[in-house]
DNA sequence: CATAATCCGTAGCCATTGCTACATTTGGTG
DNA sequence: CACCAAATGTAGCAATGGCTACGGATTATG
């Protein structure tokens, strides 16, 4: 009889390349902020912060480097391109908006804080734009 | 000078296991959706959900039966176990209510779809909670 | 019941993100 | 300036999740 099984809606093939965006999106949201807290960003700064290895964190940065987010030379700081930095606008605005909107649905702020981590990368801008309006 | 960086608000180390973790959650959701709706669940109808080919969901299935999360003989349809089959009405109680938050909260039905299969992995007990209060 | 179509497993490749161990560069300090 | 500590890079391994190609098992069909 073979009922058909209906696709995801979202086909979310490529769930590799859906990871490795949101790593980028990470990263370049970090790197900005460290360089506004501090005033520069050390390979070091990023893998305290995300709790892993300086190993990870610079072969990152290479691959970043090469998606033309991030610039750097070797043993120098982390710096963001134009294109990365425009990211990183646009992340960190979606990751204040969602960690608003779920303090304001009444999410204590601890868990707000994690929560905005994980559920940013999928905050389309319809949902997005929902929240604005909850908010107002 | 040296600011500190503060870590995460929670340490997200581990981006491989959290992320094989969401897989997990997927798959037995999906196996109990695909046996409800047509009795059993095959690794040809998961590869057609998720997008991937058979081998991927076969490798899957295999490492989740290690976790016993799952169970299945070669050529043979997959089943959950009881420890699968509780996580995965979990999940699906948990999928549920972040659709019909977002749709409440007024996204329409195909991006709130999108969306909350995304979110939903990120969704703790607290934000869960709030969620549920908003629908009522 | 034989054969074809379909399903599924295995081999083996790649990319991403973890790691430890070791090498190198930088920068500060005597 | 020489040397040490800290920062970063490199080599190489593992786990996860993609893939194609190929072969074996099951099922359907004449």
């Amino acid at each position: 009889m073979k009922d058909k099984i209906k696709a995801r809606s979202v086909p979310f093939s490529q769930t590799r390349s859906r990871h490795a965006s949101e790593t980028a999106e990470d990263y370049v949201e970090a790197v900005m902020e460290m360089i506004e807290e501090k005033g520069e960003c050390r390979v070091l700064d990023l893998a305290r912060y995300f709790n892993v290895s300086h190993v990870t964190v610079s072969r990152i940065v290479k691959r970043l480097q090469d998606e033309k987010l991030l610039y750097s030379k070797p043993y120098r700081p982390v710096a963001l391109t134009a294109k990365g930095f425009k990211l990183a606008k646009q992340v960190k605005e979606r990751h204040e908006i969602v960690l608003a909107f779920l303090i304001e649905l009444g999410v204590d702020k601890a868990n707000a804080q994690i929560d905005s981590e994980g559920i940013e990368h999928h905050v389309g801008s319809k949902t997005l734009a929902a929240m604005k309006r909850f908010l107002k």
